[in-house]
RNA sequence: GCCGGCGUGGCGCAGUCCGGUAGCGCAACCGACUUGUAAUCGGUAGGUCGUCGGUUCGAAUCCGACCGCCGGCUCCA
């Protein structure tokens, strides 16, 4: 009888030829044998070292969605006669898997596809684990051209393993659940095409996307954050609280912000500039259409001609294209005269609106457009100040993220790309080292994006995580070598001889349309105070309580509060209804009361309300809270 | 760009399968009520059913093309 440890020290026996979930806890989903991941039905050597595999775990996630993935394939295979299955993997929160189907599937579908999958489910089928030689699972396979594929990619002589419940078989490298009775949390969510092996030169399949959990309770869960992430959704919010919209007469992608979301907008933007100019920024315009010529030396147009919106041509046959970015201009404005060692670092600032022809079916809210502004800065520096530079681009960066109260990041540090690269390696060494000094300096977490870098030049990019926790890409910094070789750029150095200046990318929003996205997610369109369109609400009980409300909204205006009276002629109800609906931070309702006594009720868009406050103390506490840029409200309300 | 879904007053939807010339709620406007912390009551007006073309005696409804939106794929300088 071989033994067994567990890893608490315990040592098992287990009855020759028995599988190692014979003697493993309850609720056990695999294990971990030797270091290798195995089924239940895993029959061990002698002295074997088995971890047992609980189902929270993420690798047991792994397996019951893997799981999950063969029993959406078996009940589609059951439900489509003639459908071929391409792979079915486990992905994040979930699974999906791949089919060429004799008949479109409907999201209306999936009821059905569920239903079958329960039955299985219920029937408690085994996986059961093969391993054969490649000419056998072909065999096995034949009808599969999707998987015959994927084994004739492999190495002759290579044994594979093949995974079958009830029939159904599938090439799978495994482990799985002992049976699909422990399946059971799981729901198909959406449908969709994708091409065969990622490649839209491939036919496109139709995958099939589910999510499946340990629990009942952790699938409840996990649709809650769905539902929350809806709730969030910029492009719901911009239309509920009247922030944004596009027009389908001006075309895809191309957003008009309307009076409130203008607001928003220019006080981000506003802020931004504030800083740059603290920051030894300069501020720079150009337009918006350029001669071919520029992208042409830029390199863009040999390159990134399918992502630009195709050119105008005027009489003479010039060709004019809008600017897909600001750097060329940028440049130019520097090369308009000789520059001096004495002059650098320059940093020119621009908040440039650019236009760029994204793919119809890849155009999304204000995260992904065809007429996006960048807060777009190029720095010019010579090789010595470019490491004190980064470090104080990156500590800017951040520093200015948070005041938006975006407060937890990491950052990725891209480097040097294995094939083509411009600029020496020395160059990039210096480089890929000064960004990563300045990310060391700094007490955020950085991970290294190996090759991943442009051929140009390295990069650091900062992911902030919202309030709900996704990650979004924000800022980016970025070294280039190329376009001042391009462009011949240069500078007298002290030496009286030509120099090249290095030249920095850096945005910290990315696009304001797309930054403005994420803060109206991150804050679920209830924005800071400072961030506010509206501040404070009035809402006069009866008529004869506007005029009051008036003087009172004419004073907090005064403080430089934005202050609005509600007078429709609705009832109060319906008034602080509507008060909540827009998120207005702070409502006062306003009656005989008010008039006689200098005592208010502060009401904040949570509907916590506070009594007894003075109208000063209240103006007070208000222009604080606008001023300070802080997540943390004050006295009267949270957010 | 690709696969699938969708497009009906400002918004959310019904009607489309089985063709016979549009309906509900909210919002807007008017009137009554003069209101105390999430929807007062009554009335009025508003729609070439995304656009263009086709089939038909007749098209929101069937067919085609285009535009736009949604979910993915691919892409993202």
């Amino acid at each position: 009888m071989p033994t067994l440890t567990l890893p608490e020290g315990v040592h098992v026996e287990l009855p020759e030829g028995e599988p190692i979930g014979a003697v493993l806890p309850k609720g056990t989903i695999a294990a971990r044998v030797d270091g290798e991941l195995r089924d239940l039905s895993f029959v061990p050597s002698a002295g074997a070292l088995v971890e047992p595999i609980a189902p929270t775990s993420d690798e047991g996630l792994h397996v019951l969605r893997h799981s999950t993935a063969h029993v959406l394939a078996q009940a589609v295979c059951d439900l489509y006669p003639g459908a071929t299955y391409a792979i079915g993997p486990a992905v994040a929160d979930g699974f999906y898997y791949d089919f060429d189907l004799p008949e479109p599937v409907h999201a209306a579908d999936l009821a059905k596809i569920d239903r079958r999958m329960r039955q299985i489910v219920k029937r408690n089928q085994r996986f059961v684990r093969e391993e054969v030689t490649r000419e056998v699972a072909i065999e096995r396979l034949r009808d599969q051209p999707f998987k015959v594929e994927i084994i004739e990619a492999m190495g002759a002589g290579d044994t594979v393993s093949l995974y079958s419940n009830d029939g159904w078989v599938d090439l799978c490298l495994g482990p799985h659940v002992a049976h699909t009775g422990v399946l059971g949390a799981f729901k198909l969510t959406n449908v969709a095409g994708a091409y065969w092996r990622g490649d839209e030169k491939n036919p496109q399949l139709t995958r099939i996307y589910g999510t499946a959990w340990a629990t009942q309770g952790d699938l409840d869960a996990y649709l809650h954050r769905l539902e929350e992430a809806e709730r969030r959704d910029h492009r719901k919010l911009g239309h509920d609280l009247d922030l944004f919209s596009f027009p389908e007469e001006i075309g895809s992608g191309l957003a008009v912000f309307h009076p409130k979301g203008g607001l928003v907008r220019r006080l981000m933007e506003d802020y931004s500039r504030r800083r740059h100019e603290e920051a030894g920024y300069d501020f720079v315009y150009t337009p918006h259409i350029t001669k071919a010529e520029l992208f042409e030396i830029s390199g863009h147009l040999t390159w990134f001609a399918d992502g630009m919106f195709p050119p105008m041509e005027l009489d003479g046959g010039t060709q004019y294209y809008l600017k897909p970015m600001n750097c060329p201009m940028h440049i130019l404005i520097f090369k308009s005269r000789t520059r001096s060692y004495r002059e650098l670092p320059l940093r020119f600032f621009e908040f440039g609106t650019v236009y760029r022809h994204e793919l119809s079916g890849v155009v999304h809210g204000l995260t992904r457009v065809r007429g996006l502004t960048m807060d777009d800065a190029h720095i010019f520096t010579t090789r010595e100040q470019l490491g004190d530079e980064l470090g104080s681009v990156l500590t800017f960066v951040l520093d200015l993220l948070r005041d938006y109260g975006l407060d937890d990041f990491y950052m990725e540090l891209s480097t040097r790309p294995e094939s083509k690269a411009v600029g020496t390696e020395e160059e990039w060494n210096e480089a890929t080292e000064a960004l990563r000094q300045a990310a060391q300096a700094i007490d955020v977490p950085f991970v290294m994006d190996e090759g991943g870098g442009a051929f140009y030049g390295p990069k650091i990019s900062v992911q902030a995580r919202d309030a709900i926790g996704r990650t979004w890409q924000m800022s980016t910094i970025q070294v280039d070598f190329q376009l001042p070789q391009r462009f011949d750029m240069e500078y007298s150095g002290d030496d009286n001889a030509r120099h090249r200046p290095i030249m920095i990318h850096r945005a910290l929003f990315g696009s304001v349309e797309r930054f403005f996205a994420v803060l109206t997610e991150h804050y679920a369109g209830a924005f800071p105070l400072w961030l506010a369109p509206e501040q404070l609400r009035f809402v006069p009980v009866a008529d004869r309580h506007v005029a009051h409300c008036e003087e009172l909204a004419a004073k907090a205006k005064a403080a430089g509060l934005r202050a609005f009276v509600d007078d429709s002629k609705e009832s109060v109800g319906k008034k602080i209804r509507a008060a909540q609906l827009a998120k207005a931070p702070y409502t006062l309702v306003v009656g005989d009361q008010e008039l006689e006594s200098d005592a208010y009720t502060v009401r904040d868009r949570a509907g916590t309300e506070t009594a007894g406050v003075t109208f000063d103390r209240l103006i007070d506490a208000l222009v604080d809270e606008a001023s300070s840029r802080s997540l943390v409200q004050t006295e009267f309300g949270s957010a």
